[in-house]
RNA sequence: GGGCGGUUAGCUCAGCUGGUAGAGCACCGGCUUUACACGCCGGCUGUCACAGGUUCGAGCCCUGUACCGCCCACCA
């Protein structure tokens, strides 16, 4: 324990995590009751992903915040997670070991990937898929524990969870049964928004709006009377053959003689009704539209609205189904010609189908003028490639418009920071349109753990589930077998058949206070940790990560997840834009790290407020850096003749420590607030004064070992000791370094200092003179130092001062004039007069 | 179309309940001052986006406008 001859940053990484956790500084105490435990529901980062400037930002300011509850004495309970749930693993594990998940496949426990991945892809089951997700995961999440490691955050690296273990799992599916069990969640076959290239339901939340070229097209549809005829425009022309109905506006004068009269479809002879519905815009194209099933979801609405039956012609792979036409449901005027038609579409996408469709509009006339384009906005998955299609399919939903009025005010009575985040919440609740279709039909995911019966005829019958003891969970029903079957009899009739879909990965991150907090597993940790107190996350995923997890714990604890969100702002690259890796402008976190330091990064970092879109800035990293420095000589210096107690006589100390003082209370005002910024702001203000005004002026003093320099060196020593504290949840390293040097333990299970503490032993009638006395002695040394530097007298040249000061400030200049002339290399005083402060020198000779 | 935030020095940003515009960086000048040259001291820099209004007084409050960013929206 000493201090060393030139203390540097180098190596402090290195050195310090490895000790934290061979100490087990961040071990969670699970002894701790609910009202002395801090619980963080981090979130856990994408593994498949890599990660970015953005993730140290954000996770920084978490990990401040658990830094400062940790020393007021809080047991924070902070795990980390890794979210290996999801397509972007899907993806990565296909190609990287050459697999495909065929869940039709049994398990096979024997099964290895191959070396070198195959060029056709070895069709394996899904637990066997799900396997090798798990295992290339685990070498993912090691490379990011390093990196966390590295940036110092103060997780509990025993706690890690993922969030497709096996408990995750558990949860998830039991969560599910009891919604089930209480009516919450359902099962409906209903047209739902469709990604053809990924082949799965999506849900609202998944969605994007994208800017498309389209155009419109006029379309003639002649009266079944047999005079005249209607236009309309349309965008998809090659939905003419799922046309079930035109709709207007019912007080549209133009079309009301139309409502309850028929029209014959343009192409397939299909007599369709004229139907008023109060949606439609007399403004949009010729004020009637055509409703497809599904061309939008608008057509979703006036289809259920209007009780229109269904014509369905996109499948799942987004292309054209074979139709009959004349056979029931495709009846037409004229079946052959709509049968010739059709055959020439038939199979084709529908961007193909739609090109075809011109051209045979054209031969029979019913196009008017020329297809006019327009710019449009379409509906993708934000993952996907091509517009979303509507398709008919069985899925499974969880309430949501039910419970609207109850979760907005669950979004009231959480506390958000910064608070204006709360109408993001609002609006995407009040927006719902429908429940949230939580299946998807892929592999890599939370299995629902429902099996159905199959009759004799060999249909599946999804009306009375079979479902799973809760003991049993988590289950795969594509391998497990319900009771009462033998495993011969999947998919026989009599049979069973197992659900064959998976959970939306949001199904499963919606419960992550659940997995952390052990809900249905370890009661006793969980009455410890929950509700939890703050959850962190970024702005852009308010509608899905927080809503669902405000949603599921409502609907499984009638209560608010935690008390606190903390939403943070996004890392802009110079040019004001998100930073993103598609940009090209993606600087890797390690290398961040290891050139500017972690607390310089962290520095930065903190710098950012709570919400605030924060440019990347490597100067502010230097600053920070520059601070860290700082930090070590400064301390070093103070260390160098240090002493823990003994009585602060001196007015210019007890001056320092009455400002310390005030500062430790504004310090933690922000931080009970989450505003680190500005708690770091005001310490690093405090800082430099304390290092340029107060310790220039005392440090003379202070190599005396009379009671004046006994003062300074109990103020200076105790003041060291209070910042090394307050800037700890910020410059994590470098303050433990610090601290090292003349203290066991770790500062950052160190007590947060209080302002009690750091005025012990001064008596609050002083507090004024003393703060006065120190004011004044800052102001006059800027005065001598504006003079010196105005007439080139460097430090060195001794001076005489000649002083005005205000009436005001005569007394308290009396108590710091001695530390004012030895801190500025003057040789003598002379006070005069009263008025503005005015301050002259007189260089003096050196004797020779 | 609806909503939320932002616009302050060349750059990045503070500015609490209205009371004479701030910091850091950058730039310029100076300083061997035994903690630190990875340092210290000093200096320069502003129609607080724009237009109205309230007020003795507005960067801050009110109304409107413009631009930037984001969220949401039924996209014929």
């Amino acid at each position: 324990m000493s201090t060393p001859e030139k203390p540097a940053l180098e190596g402090l990484e290195d050195k310090w995590k490895s000790r934290w956790e061979t100490d087990g500084t961040y071990r969670f105490d699970r002894s701790a009751s609910r009202s002395q435990v801090y619980s963080i529901d981090t979130p856990p980062p994408t593994v498949s992903g890599s990660l970015h400037v953005g993730h140290v930002f954000s996770y920084t300011h978490t990990d401040i915040v658990a830094r400062y509850q940790r020393m007021r004495g809080k047991a924070v309970f902070y795990p980390m997670g890794w979210d290996d749930n999801g397509l972007p693993t899907e993806r990565r594990v296909q190609n990287y070991y050459g697999v495909r998940c065929d869940p039709s496949l049994l398990y096979d426990p024997s099964f290895t990937p191959p070396e070198k991945p195959d060029k056709q892809p070895i069709a394996i089951s899904r637990p066997n898929f799900v396997e090798l997700c798990v295992r290339l995961t685990h070498e993912d999440e090691r490379a990011f524990e390093q990196l966390w490691r590295y940036l110092g955050m103060s997780v509990d690296w025993s706690m890690t969870y993922a969030t497709i273990s096996r408990d995750a799992q558990r949860v998830s599916q039991l969560a599910f049964l009891h919604e089930l069990d209480r009516g919450q969640a359902y099962q409906l076959e209903a047209p739902t928004l469709w990604d053809i290239d990924f082949r799965t339901a999506v849900a609202q939340a998944e969605l994007e709006d994208r800017e498309m070229p389209g155009a419109y097209h006029r379309l003639r549809f002649a009266h079944a009377g047999g005079e005249g005829a209607v236009e309309i425009d349309t965008t998809r022309p090659e939905l003419i053959p799922a046309c079930v109905a035109l709709v207007a506006h019912p007080d549209d004068p133009r079309y009301q003689p139309l409502f309850g009269q028929h029209v014959i479809t343009p192409l397939f002879g299909v007599p369709v009704p004229v139907r008023p519905h109060p949606l439609a815009d007399p403004e949009k194209g010729t004020g009637i539209a055509m409703i497809c099933t599904f061309g939008d979801v608008t057509d979703v609405i006036w289809w259920r609205e209007l009780s229109l039956p269904v014509r369905a012609v996109i499948q799942t792979n987004g292309a054209l189904r074979p139709v009959t036409w004349g056979s029931e449901g495709w009846e037409s005027n004229d079946a052959a010609t709509a049968q010739r038609h059709y055959d020439s579409i038939v199979g084709l996408s529908a961007s193909k189908a739609r090109a075809r469709v011109v051209e045979l509009l054209r031969e029979s006339g019913d196009l008017t003028g020329d297809p006019r384009p327009i710019t449009h906005h379409v509906k993708f998955f934000e993952k996907g490639d091509r517009p979303l299609e509507i398709v008919t399919s069985r899925q499974w939903f969880i309430r949501t418009m039910d419970n609207r009025e109850a979760l907005l005010a669950r979004g009231r009575e959480l506390k958000w920071v910064p608070h204006h985040m709360v109408a993001r919440y609002e609006n995407w609740v009040n927006g719902l349109n429908g429940d949230w279709c939580v299946s998807r039909q892929r592999f890599f995911g939370v299995p629902f753990p429902l099996w159905y019966r199959v009759g004799a005829d060999g249909a599946i019958d999804y009306r009375q589930p079979l479902l799973p003891d809760a003991a049993q969970l988590p289950i795969d029903p594509s391998t497990e077998v319900p009771a009462g079957y033998r495993a011969d009899q999947r998919g026989v009739p009599g049979g069973f058949a197992g659900d064959p879909d998976v959970m939306d990965t949001w199904a499963t991150s919606s419960l992550t206070p659940f997995i952390v907090c052990g809900w249905e597993r370890d009661p006793d940790l969980f009455q410890r940790t929950f509700p939890m107190d703050l959850r962190p996350q970024a702005h852009d995923i308010i509608r899905t990560w927080l809503f669902s997890t405000v949603l599921r714990a409502h609907l499984e604890e009638d209560a608010l997840p935690w008390a606190n969100t903390a939403i943070s702002g996004w890392v802009l690259d110079p040019d004001r834009k998100k930073m993103s890796k598609s940009k090209g402008n993606v600087v890797t976190p390690m290398g961040l790290l290891e050139e500017h330091g972690s607390d310089a990064v962290r520095y930065w970092a903190a710098k950012g407020g709570p919400g605030v879109d924060t440019a990347f800035d490597a100067g502010q990293m230097k600053v920070g850096r520059r601070l860290a420095i700082k930090l070590l000589n400064a301390s070093k210096f103070v260390l160098a003749k240090s002493c823990d107690t003994g009585p602060v006589t001196a007015s210019l100390d007890r001056g320092m420590l009455w400002k310390l003082g005030r500062l430790v209370e504004h310090v933690g005002r922000h931080l009970d607030g989450y505003d680190y910024a500005s708690a770091l702001r005001e310490i690093e203000e405090f800082f430099w004064w304390f290092c340029d005004d107060y310790i220039e002026l005392v440090k003379r003093r202070r190599a005396s070992d009379d009671p004046a320099g006994v003062s300074a060196t109990v103020a200076s020593a105790r003041a060291l000791s209070v910042m090394l504290r307050l800037f700890a949840p910020f410059l994590p390293f470098v303050t433990e370094e610090v601290w090292s040097w003349s203290r066991d333990g770790s500062v950052h299970r160190g007590p947060w200092p209080t302002p009690a503490e750091v005025t012990m032993g001064l008596s609050a009638e002083t507090e004024q003179s003393d703060s006065a006395a120190s004011r004044v002695a800052s102001e006059v040394t800027a005065r001598i130092r504006q003079e010196r530097s105005a007439r080139k007298l460097g430090f060195s040249v001794p001076a005489r001062l000649m002083l005005t000061t205000p009436d005001d400030d005569r007394a308290p200049w009396d108590l710091v004039a001695s530390d004012v002339i030895a801190g500025n290399n003057i040789t003598s005083a002379q006070v005069s007069g009263s008025g503005d402060l005015a301050v002259s020198i007189d260089p003096q000779p050196v004797d020779v």
